[in-house]
DNA sequence: TCAATTTATTGAAACGTTTCAATAAGAATT
DNA sequence: AATTCTTATTGAAACGTTTCAATAAATTGA
């Protein structure tokens, strides 16, 4: 593989000239410029960005670590990230990982956005620094290198429990989804303590754990259903797919929605308004939760203070479905 | 940062005895072992990625690179990979691109897999080489050094339309996804050739224009159907997305699936089971397709010459929407 | 015409590793 | 006790860039 020592060489000049070209520098004249673009071009030359990274301390790079690339994938934060970042001149890496974490320790990338429940407290913790600071989406981190950007998943469900109050749902049931997921998990506690502000009991058994898509919601929801002749008046979903099962669950059980039982989603995705009936549910704006974070990101790594905590936009969207 | 010179330093050894325990080299006696671990722990000591990958001139990560997050963002395809490159001791990133594509062109990576148009024939045959092989998912081309991991997406059509054929069927429309797909574009090529086959004519004016969307299919299905009174008694969907919303506009139009219109899908995703009509498609393993597409890259990796020509598999899969 | 200034080019060190070849230290063989 | 053979450690070069400081060349001003 050529090297800049072979343009330089065949463009008859320093690799220092050849670099300073390379990097569009205006101090090289004119026709040097074009010797040397000429040799890099014959000669097939590409930059190696190990050896630039090497020398210059930076990337140009941030990454984006996930926990896996099945489950909750949110196409709609990868293009807010990204747009945000490819506007700073940046690039973006997805990856995931649950073991070493390789990408992220070995200083790949020049900070860091994390969604992804196998990497620990302590190893963010170990790495965060002024020279690179790291953004979490999925959990809360006391550190002045790293900053949260979290869904107001709380308030939310403040406005999904206020409204299924105010039809008159006195027992409401949950569909929760796996675990792991931070956003799900603060679901279901905003959930909780939404509940009890109205001063209504939840009962643990109208808990329904599914893992987030539809079809896990269809199915746990049918099982429900078959299991509980009693059974809550509403339920509340952790995303809008489980919903969206739990809906075709009661409906082929022959149930009526949302007449005999309500329902109300979360996310607002496209789909959500043209099935039948159309879901009510929570906006929230995905795309904005990855600028916001890539541009939380690129505040620190200028140094810039008062980067205000801006609040992803949600929006209360009331439908058919309860 | 903390370097290896300081852990050498602390540890009162050489940096290249520094550089062996790091690296599990056996030939270093137990107890220098430990005190190097111990002073690296203390100080903090990351490796420098970059600096390893120069030397070694190799980075162990191999890369993925796609036209965007937005769109038909193929998880499982995902999954698949990173399976195979995980078991292999590597790593994968995933990045987008639509212009420099610095990350594929910089040596970033050891190899790349490559589903992306904005990526040129010429800048992949550029790149290509022993040491750098590449997997195309989404052209063709000719070259030593790229492999390319196809889908069999004519001989899906073949089963589509002889399926639709035996039933009776003898105008049979398409809905097309976006023009920038590979797939989508040589499903709909693969569907005129099995009509043809066939002595099937195909009327252009039968051709719906969708981009893989489910909210697509439905919306450009609706005007479809406003403006043609007079429709084919089929159709075949590029992908079962667009077919879903399909099926939803001609249900709300009135029309009753599949006895007065069929659809026929593509790719078999979860939920094409639990729908109503349960849709008739033709089942892709994509988790497949990924690991076929890194096994090829790291066979070539290895110079391992005899890699048989794997077909994905796939399969026809009739349910009650034909 | 010569010094002073500006402009273009270059040599060489540095970035943080790995790894070869060389050395030092111990153990084993005479 | 001297020699050979192992084993553990180390010095230093190399990977491909960038960039500072130094030089060379060209231009200007007197």
């Amino acid at each position: 593989m050529s090297t800049l020592k072979d343009v330089a060489k065949k463009a008859n000049v320093s690799v220092a000239t050849a670099s300073y070209v390379m990097n569009g520098s205006d101090l090289i004249t004119k026709q040097t410029k074009e010797k040397v673009l000429l040799a890099a071009k014959e000669i097939g030359y590409r930059p190696n960005g190990n050896a630039k990274n090497l020398k210059k301390n930076k990337t140009n790079i941030i990454g984006l670590f996930l926990s896996g690339f099945t489950g909750p994938f949110f196409n709609e934060l990868l293009e807010g990230i990204q747009v945000a970042v490819i506007k700073r001149g940046y690039e973006m890496v997805v990856c995931a990982s649950d073991d070493k974490h390789r990408l992220l320790v070995e200083r790949y990338v020049d900070g860091a956005i994390i969604l992804n429940y196998h990497i620990s407290n302590e190893l963010l913790d170990s790495l965060a620094s002024e020279k690179f600071p790291i953004v979490v989406l999925d959990r809360e981190l006391e550190n002045p290198h790293v900053k949260e950007v979290l869904l107001p998943n709380k308030h939310g469900m403040d406005y999904t429990v206020s409204h299924l109050v105010e039809q008159g749902h006195k027992r409401i049931g949950f569909i929760a989804g796996s675990r792991e997921s931070f956003d799900g998990e603060s679901r279901l506690e905003g959930f909780r303590e939404s509940l009890s502000k109205h001063d209504l009991p939840f009962k643990e058994t109208d808990l329904i754990r599914a893992d987030f898509t539809e079809i896990s919601g269809l199915l746990c929801m049918a099982k429900f259903l078959e299991e509980n002749e009693n059974y809550p008046t509403a339920f509340v979903s952790a995303n809008d797919e489980m919903a969206m099962g739990a809906i075709k669950a009661s409906q082929q059980t022959g149930l009526k929605v949302p007449d005999d039982i309500a329902f109300v989603g979360f996310d607002d995705i496209d789909l959500s308004r043209y099935v039948q009936p159309a879901l009510t549910t929570v906006r929230v704006q995905k795309k904005q939760w990855g600028q916001t974070a890539a541009e939380a990101l690129f505040a620190m790594l200028q140094k810039k203070e008062g980067i205000d905590e801006a609040e992803i936009p949600i929006e209360f969207i009331p439908r058919q479905s309860s």
